[in-house]
DNA sequence: GATAACTTGATAAAAAGAGTCAGGTTATAA
DNA sequence: TTATAACCTGACTCTTTTTATCAAGTTATC
C-alpha cells in the first residue's frame, strides 16, 4: 500500500508548523523548503488544509499559514481526508448497477469495517505527537531521525 | 473509499463458483455472465486469481476454472491482494528521498498499522462465508439479496 | 485435424495524481 | 494611494494506473 505523496507533504508541512517556536504566520516558501517541495505545489497542498479548516491562510505582507485547529487536535485521519474525502467515505465499485444501501450486503458491510479499522488507527495520533516523537524529517522516513532542537 | 471494480469482480466471480452444485470447470462464458463483464475482461482478472494459486484453469474442450484452494480457505484479503500486490506491502511515498528502513518512524509504524487493521478484517471473511450469507449477486451491493437456492 | 477453451502481448481510452504557471485578490506599510 | 508581499484560483500539461478490447497463440478433446 501506498498513502499519496501529498498527503505526506501535508503531514509534514504540518509538523514544521507545530515545531515553530512563535505564533507567527509561517510563509509557503519556508514550509516548500523545509518538505522540499516546490512553492506552487505545496501551496495547493495548503488549500486544502485551509478549506477543511485546519489550518488558516493569512493574506498580504507578513502574511502565510497559522493553525485554526490546535495541533494536538488534529488526527492524522484529518489530514489524510482533507487531502482525499473518498478515503471517508464508501461507495460501491459500480455505481452504474442498481444498488439499495438499506439491503444488507456482508460484504459491503465488511469493507466498510475494514475502512473504518484503518481510519481508526489514523485517528489514534496526532501532528503534535509526531513532532514530539522520532520520525523523519521530511517525508514518511529517511535517514536523520529528527529532534527538535537541531 | 473505493475499492477496485477488479476486485469486486473477482470476489463475485469466485462466489459464482463457490455456488456450482458439481466440482465441474466453470467457463468464462457462464461467470462473465453471472458477474455482468466482458469475457475478455473478466479473462485477465481469473488469471490474476490463477497466477495466485487460488484456482486453477482448465485448457481445452470442457475446460474452465475450478478451485485450488477449497473456497472456506481463500479468504477476502487473499483475493484483494491477488488483484493488486501492493495492498499487502508498504511503500514510502517517495522513494528518490534518502530512506533507511531500519530507523524508528512514528509515522511509519502509525500507517503500516493502518494498513494491517485493514488487512485484519478482509482476513476474517471467505469467500464460502460470502456464498452462505447475504450479498449482493454480482457487485458490492445490488437490489437483490441473494438467497442460495433461488 | 477441427474445435473449444484458456493465455498472452499489444494497444488504447479514461481517470487520477503530480506539478506548473499566469493572473487575481487581499493586506500591509510607506 | 501606491507598491509590494503574500496567498488564491483556474487552466493546463505530463505521467501513471485502471479499465478494457482484440488478435494471435497454446492446449486439450473429440
Amino acid at each position: 500500500m501506498k498513502f499519496s505523496q501529498s498527503i505526506d507533504l501535508a503531514i509534514h508541512a504540518l509538523i514544521t508548523m507545530a515545531e515553530q517556536p512563535t505564533d507567527e504566520p509561517i510563509m509557503i516558501r519556508k514550509l516548500a523548503n523545509s518538505v522540499q517541495a516546490s512553492e506552487s505545489y505545496l501551496a495547493r497542498i495548503m488549500l486544502n488544509l485551509v478549506k477543511t479548516g485546519l489550518i488558516k491562510s493569512i493574506r498580504g505582507k507578513h502574511g502565510g499559514f497559522v493553525f485554526k485547529k490546535p495541533p494536538h487536535t488534529i488526527t492524522i485521519a484529518d489530514v489524510v481526508i482533507a487531502m482525499d474525502q473518498d478515503v471517508a467515505e464508501f461507495n460501491c465499485s459500480w455505481e452504474i448497477r442498481n444498488c439499495d444501501q438499506s439491503k444488507e450486503c456482508t460484504l459491503r458491510n465488511l469493507f466498510k469495517e475494514a475502512q473504518e479499522q484503518m481510519l481508526a488507527v489514523l485517528r489514534s495520533m496526532t501532528i503534535k505527537d509526531i513532532a514530539n516523537s522520532p520520525h523523519c524529517k521530511t517525508l514518511f522516513c529517511e535517514e536523520e531521525t529528527k529532534t527538535i532542537n537541531s
